[in-house]
DNA sequence: CGTTTGATGCTCT
DNA sequence: GAGCATCAAACGG
């Protein structure tokens, strides 16, 4: 097969275009849900998304402005952002737009679809498949995202790449507010494949 | 089954 | 020093 990348024996399909990301986490979240996450020979088709809206959100990382640990999100859209969390856990993000607007959307939950024998190898805790990505560390525990990852470009090879393989998102998605945040729990920012068995589960307690 | 609690360390005040 | 965009083991019914 002429021209055809690694990527392709992985998940068949295209980098999601950059300009499809260049508009506020709140539009692209939703548009997310049916795109395929990829890494080395691992991938998971996305969900759960939720949308976080740069300086206007006190839920966002980048509300009181720009750090060392959010700069990525200051960045151009269609990179990665990695953070780290609980002392022990990493969480990844899609850089939306506007550059500068600090938009994007955190990646909750994936569908395993490649890889699922090194996504076992990757979380010893998890007994079956709908354990392995049904939550944002977890998914990135699965598709073997770390700090090393922040910054990514998700339209070049090389790295953790989006990619569409057609399937196109939810005509009707399920909606709710997000999860485990403090401040911000009145929009209903949280999108998710309705259904789904890698759907995160409410962990109990919500006060 | 559903609910509670401990782990663990970085980031910003 | 407080809080954290979480997870899994332990606990009780």
């Amino acid at each position: 097969m002429p021209g055809g990348s690694e990527q392709d024996l992985v998940v068949p399909g295209h980098p999601v275009p950059r300009r499809s990301l260049d508009r506020d986490a709140r539009l692209v979240a939703p548009e997310l849900l049916g795109k395929v996450l990829v890494h080395g020979g691992r991938a998971a088709r996305i969900v759960e998304v939720e949308a976080y809206a740069g300086g206007e959100d006190p839920a966002s990382h980048a509300f009181r402005g720009r750090t060392a640990r959010n700069a990525v999100m200051f960045g151009p859209p269609g990179h990665l952002y990695v953070y780290f969390t609980y002392g022990m856990h990493w969480c990844a993000n899609v850089v939306c737009g506007p550059d500068g607007g600090a938009s994007a959307v955190l990646l909750r939950a994936g569908a395993p679809l490649a890889g699922v024998d090194e996504m076992f190898g990757a979380r010893p805790a998890a007994r079956r498949e709908r354990d392995l990505c049904s939550g944002p560390a977890k998914l990135c525990q699965a598709l073997g995202i770390d700090g090393s990852a922040n910054g990514d470009d998700l339209v070049m090879a090389g790295g953790v790449v989006l990619v569409d393989d057609g399937t196109p998102p939810p005509h009707h998605p399920g909606v709710s507010a997000r999860i485990g945040i403090s401040a911000g729990q009145e929009h209903p920012w949280r999108w998710f494949v309705p259904g789904d068995p890698n759907v995160s589960r409410p962990s109990a307690r919500r006060p």
